[in-house]
Order: C-alpha cells, then sequence, then structure tokens
RNA sequence: GGCGCUAUCGUCUAAGGGUUAGGACGGAGCCCUCUCAAGGCUCAAAUACGGGUUCGAAUCCCGUUAGCGCUACCA
C-alpha cells in the first residue's frame, strides 16, 4: 500500500510550485490506489501565520483534489523528540554547546568554505555533556555524520537515478534547535517514518537533503521511503519563483482570480515537467492519474512563461479555452453565475444557457465574460461613436439605410438563426447592399461595437423587442 | 568556495546510437467567413561549447561553460 503526503510550511500562500507538488502526489496515490496524507509542517513557530495556513487550503479548495489523512506536525512533537532521543542514545548525534552567535561567526569566519562540525563538541565526553545538560545549558542535538572512515550514502530517485554523496561533504546538521524543537530533517523524517509514508514526492531543492534524510531514517532503524524528486518551476529569468521578485503570478490564487477553470490549471501544471509521451495536451485530472508515472517526469526545470505585460503563461490561457470549449453547455452556464453575479449582472433564468454557446470559444478565461458578453445585460447600452455603424465601403446614409430596412424586416421574421439570415440577405439584395454591409450596422446598433458573436445566434438571443428598440436609437445617432 | 543536479526551437516538450530532430503554445502568412473568435493549411524557429567512444552520437564517456539547488538552531 502507497503512501505518500505533501507537506507545505504556512509560511506563505500556496505557491504554484506547491501546488504542482501536491498534485504530482495526488496523482501517484491516485494512480495505485494509495494513500493521499496532507501534513502541515508548522514547526517554525516564528514564521507561521495563521492567514498563510488559510491560504492554503483556500487553494486547495479550488484546485479540487482531496487527501485521504491530515496532520499537524506542531501536535507531534512529543515523537519528535523521542526519536531524537533514540537517535542521541544510540549515538548517532550529540549535544553542540556552542552558543548560537558564536556559531554563526564562526560559520562567517570560515568563509562559505564548507563548514562539517566542531570536534570539541562532537568528541566532548558524554559524562561532561550530560552534566552540562543537566546544568541548564542550551544545545543543539547535532546528528553525528558518520566519516571514520568517510563512506557514500547512496539511494536511487525515481527521477533523478543513482545518486550519491560522500559523507566528508554532510555536515552534521541540527536535529533538535536550542529551544527543544525538532528541525525541519528530524520532525520530517520522524513523520515519514511514523507515518509509514513509502514515497516522498517532493521539490528537486530538497535532492541533496535526501543523503541527511537517509541518515537518519538509517539511525532510527527504519526503512527508507523511496524518493521521486521533481524539477523545479522557475521564473523566465531563470531564478525560483519568488513573490518577493516575482509578484502574484506565483500564487495560485491568482489563477483562480483570473478565472480559469481548476482542471485546465492542474492540466497546465502537470504538462510542467512531465509529459504522456505521446502528444496529447488537454487531458482531465483523472486521464492523466489513469497514466502518471514517473518515467514521464523529466529532470530539468521548467520556465513558467509569464512576463511583465502578462502574467499568465499564454500556454495556460489555450489549455484553459480547451476545457472551457469541452464543458458541456448546461455545466458552463451554471459556472458562469458567479461571474454574472461578480459584473453586477442578474440573468434570467436560462438566460446564461443561451448566451453560453454563443461566447465560449470567445473566452480565454471567466474573467473575459463581462467584456464578451455585456451587451446582453447592459440597457441601454454604453456610449459608443455613431461612425461605428457606417459600414465598410459605405456612408452614413448607406448605415441609415441599412438600419431603417432591418427596422421593417425585423418587425416581421422570425426570431431564429434560419429566419434571420433568410431575411436580412434578401434584405440586403433589395435594397443593393452587400451582406456584410447589411450585418455590420445592425451589429453595432445591436451590441454596441464591432466585435460581437455571430449576428444571426445573438439578435435570437437579444429578441425582437430590444433589437429593435437598439435599432431605433443607433438610428437617432445617426440622425443628431 | 565545496558538494549535488541540469542543459533540444522564445516557452512546454518528443526522439533513451541510424528520423528531412516530431508535437504544442506563442509569432508570421493563407484558407474558411456577416465582425471577432474557433477551425484548417503553410512558414520561420532548437540539439550550449570542445574533445572522445562508434561504421554512425541530441542520445554513451570526459572536460568547459552556464543555470539551479544544498551548504541555517528555514522549510
Amino acid at each position: 500500500m502507497f503512501r505518500v503526503r505533501f507537506a507545505p510550511s504556512p509560511t506563505g500562500y500556496l505557491h504554484i510550485g506547491s501546488a504542482r507538488t501536491f498534485i504530482f502526489n495526488w496523482l501517484f496515490a491516485r494512480r495505485h490506489d494509495g494513500t493521499m496524507i496532507l501534513r502541515i509542517d508548522d514547526t517554525d513557530a516564528g514564521r507561521n501565520t495563521q492567514t498563510s495556513e488559510d491560504s492554503i487550503f483556500d487553494g486547495l479548495r479550488w484546485l479540487g483534489l482531496d487527501w485521504d489523512e491530515q496532520y499537524r506536525q506542531s501536535e507531534r512533537l512529543d515523537l519528535h523528540a523521542t526519536l531524537a532521543s533514540k537517535i542521541f542514545e544510540a549515538g548517532h548525534a550529540y549535544r553542540d554547546f556552542t552558543p548560537a552567535e558564536e556559531a554563526a561567526e564562526k560559520a562567517h569566519a570560515t568563509g562559505a568554505a564548507t563548514w562539517l562540525c566542531n570536534p570539541d563538541m562532537r568528541e566532548l565526553p558524554r559524562e561532561e555533556s550530560d552534566r552540562r545538560a543537566a546544568a541548564g545549558e542550551p544545545f543543539v542535538l547535532r546528528f553525528r555524520v558518520p566519516r571514520e572512515p568517510v563512506r557514500d550514502i547512496t539511494f536511487t530517485d525515481e527521477v533523478y537515478g543513482a545518486q550519491s554523496k560522500s559523507t566528508a561533504d554532510i555536515e552534521d546538521f541540527a536535529l533538535l534547535r536550542s529551544n527543544g524543537l525538532p528541525t525541519y530533517h528530524m520532525a520530517s523524517c520522524a513523520d515519514d517514518a511514523d507515518l509509514r509514508i513509502s514515497h516522498i514526492i517532493r521539490g528537486q531543492d530538497h535532492l541533496t537533503n535526501t543523503f541527511k534524510h537517509i541518515l537518519i531514517f538509517d539511525a532510527l532503524g527504519a526503512t527508507a521511503p523511496r524518493f521521486a524528486h521533481l524539477p523545479l518551476l522557475i521564473a523566465p529569468d531563470g531564478a525560483k519563483l519568488s513573490k518577493r521578485k516575482h509578484g502574484p503570478v506565483v500564487s495560485v490564487t491568482t489563477y483562480r482570480d483570473a478565472g480559469f477553470l481548476p482542471e485546465a490549471y492542474i492540466n497546465f501544471l502537470c504538462l510542467l515537467g512531465w509529459n504522456p509521451k505521446d502528444d496529447r495536451e488537454k487531458m482531465s485530472i483523472n486521464e492523466i492519474a489513469a497514466i502518471f508515472s514517473f518515467e514521464g517526469i523529466n529532470r530539468s526545470n521548467a520556465v513558467v512563461n509569464f512576463s511583465d505585460e502578462d502574467p499568465i503563461d499564454p500556454k495556460a490561457l489555450w489549455l484553459n479555452s480547451q476545457h472551457l470549449y469541452a464543458l458541456p453547455v448546461d455545466t458552463l452556464a451554471s459556472r458562469l453565475e458567479p461571474w454574472a453575479a461578480g459584473a453586477g449582472w442578474s440573468p434570467a433564468p436560462g438566460q446564461l444557457l443561451q448566451i453560453a454557446p454563443l461566447i465560449r470559444e470567445r473566452m480565454k478565461t471567466f474573467r473575459d465574460f463581462a467584456s464578451v458578453a455585456d451587451f446582453f445585460f447592459l440597457e441601454p447600452l454604453p456610449p459608443f461613436d455613431p461612425a461605428e455603424l457606417v459600414p465598410q465601403k459605405g456612408d452614413t446614409a448607406m448605415a441609415a439605410k441599412v438600419l431603417e430596412r432591418a427596422k421593417t424586416v425585423l418587425a416581421a421574421a422570425e426570431f431564429t438563426h434560419d429566419g434571420l439570415d433568410q431575411a436580412l440577405r434578401a434584405a440586403a439584395a433589395e435594397i443593393g447592399v452587400k451582406a456584410g454591409q447589411m450585418f455590420q450596422p445592425i451589429r453595432v446598433a445591436a451590441c454596441g461595437r464591432k466585435v460581437a458573436p455571430p449576428l444571426f445566434e445573438t439578435l435570437a438571443v437579444l429578441g425582437r423587442e430590444l433589437t429593435l428598440v437598439r435599432l431605433d436609437r443607433a438610428l437617432a445617432m445617426l440622425r443628431s
């Protein structure tokens, strides 16, 4: 039985890289009927905030992906302490009484040179260590990285393959801070062992940490899980995505607020660093879950292609439009409701159902809804330049003639696609203008602009009464 | 600095010894067409560099360069 976990630390909002990590874990769990665990890694009390935790849940809720078990690291401190002392008692860790300031100074003094350990502390006799601890002297518990002799720590990453690192290059890292709280390495491994995590799927920034983690699992007498590291998401400038430097593009809420379909956004994220090995692009999460495997994950970082002018990756936009188009009309209509309300409109029952098919291929995201569908809801129309009413290769007189003729024809025509098609084409022929010259003034009169959905369907939805009112108003504009 | 990882069109990627190096987004053009979209077709666009191994290298090896990561009592 496979068990995986997503372990965010609540120190910001849900980052898109974190969201992707969650998704890949979820995919792996669902693919293998495994268990998906959400664990809040909140051992750094100083940096955690409730707001951040809320925004992580908000983000996950929007994505619509579930999990099976949930834990909070701060509620498991006893376990961490117990396992840390187990490591200490087994001789795999020692107390380092060096004051924090002094340690920082020392690290500074050596420049950026590799710091391995403080031999004085590492070799401190147990009796003295016990005595000083009993006297209340603060200490950091450090892992005693085996180095006599030096040996290689190895593991096989599911994505990156065979990995190896010499213990000569691993410093004696901290397990417990001087305030008694576990470090990330300690808490994470203790929980992973206790929760019997079978696969750790996380960002590649943890690849080198894995050697330390294997050391901890060994010291604990636990079998290390399998590891799968994911290539990172980076900015176009090659830097790691950060809020400070790149702004809101790194938050999933940006995409939610931009009117993305969560399923499309998930699709987009999946295609960053993973591919199905065929040419499929638009896929549902379930389609992906059915074929997901580590083999499809590549090893180089992926750029999220945003810019100052456009904070959204064009491919994400395209994928969203594909998902939008694939939505059944009634589903689309109901998804449109909040956006109509957000624009301040109150659609009549069934109105969105009529509008949806006319605008579905004209929206990249829901945010386009307001600008694409406004004329269905605004009455009267916002002011527009009467010159817009003039057709190609025509003049004001032609516009007026067209609108006059349209009035009489539309007063009688059947308001369906075919009825309007026949009536208006016949009218154009009668007054000697081209079809396009006939349609354009009517479109502008009815929609308030030149760019709109196809005329016949649009008029059919608008209805005879409103159409005639707008034709009259346009005619009046022309005459004034 | 040390250690680790990575390197195919602008971007996401396919091709794991033999291909005119394929697809997608974006860009350009054409077609379709009542405008705009959508759709169809076409074009431009890549194996970082240098050495090997091999009959043959994007693919394997070494080096260089570049990027990223780790090097905290952050995660």
